[in-house]
DNA sequence: ACGCCGATTTACT
DNA sequence: GTAAATCGGCGTG
């Protein structure tokens, strides 16, 4: 896995047009383990405060302040108490916007993708935003790496063109707000596109009698 | 095939 | 207190 990651423009741009562009594109992770590719196949995007689905919707906090910086650096963010989604942002500095990585296809050290995710048949590995950060091995460690810097450990480094033709696109998956902006994109077809699940209000966990 | 549920942090009302 | 850019396990059909 080598050559030049994506410039800085590629990412500098209105987040609903880079996002589909970012399509096909690889996501490099080396680390002491070893080094796990993904190619994406399954974005979301996000834009800033004026987007009530965005994190940075009610404007900056300590998480979310990596979005409020320059372009092309991994936004990572952990929710439901266990997992974490990361993201890439996009727009010139202070717009807060970013792009959500949703699925992929692993196409480089897949033998330590399946270590990492043993439950997972290979076609899942990255299929969904937390296991795609799960194969990866992206965590709390990687929010705010820069990844079109050639010497990050996390880079994102360009694909072969995917003909906008077989892109598609639809309604975001599991938010609330924003629900008629169609600004999930993914590839047509492609097995490794997670399974669409419609944002349904869970029943309160809370006090039982 | 589908539906319910628990795990458990963070941000906000 | 409660919802959240989720996932995997277990139940039922």
């Amino acid at each position: 896995m080598d050559g030049a990651p994506l410039p800085r423009d590629f990412f500098d741009g209105p987040v609903e047009t880079v996002a589909p562009l970012l399509l096909g594109s690889v996501l490099v992770h080396a680390t002491d383990e070893g080094t796990v590719a993904v190619r994406l196949t399954e974005v979301e995007a996000y834009a800033g405060p004026r987007d009530p689905a965005s994190h940075a919707y009610r404007g900056q906090t300590a998480r979310n302040a990596v979005m409020f910086g320059p372009p092309g650096h991994a936004y990572v963010y952990f929710t439901y108490g266990m997992h974490y989604c990361a993201n890439l942002v996009c727009g010139p500095a202070g717009t807060a916007s970013g792009i959500l990585l949703r699925a992929g296809e692993i196409i480089g050290g897949e033998e330590l993708a399946v270590a990492r995710r043993p439950r997972s048949s290979v076609r899942d590995l990255a299929r969904g935003p937390a296991r795609l950060c799960n194969a990866l091995a992206i965590a709390r460690a990687e929010n705010g790496l820069d990844v079109c810097d050639p010497d990050s450990p996390l880079r994102v480094l360009p694909g072969d063109r995917i003909d906008a033709a077989a892109v598609r696109s639809g309604p975001r998956v599991g938010v609330n707000g924003g629900k008629d902006t169609p600004w999930r994109f993914w590839i047509d077809g492609d097995p490794t596109v997670s399974v669409y699940r419609p944002h349904v209000p869970r029943r309160r966990t809370a006090a039982r009698p």
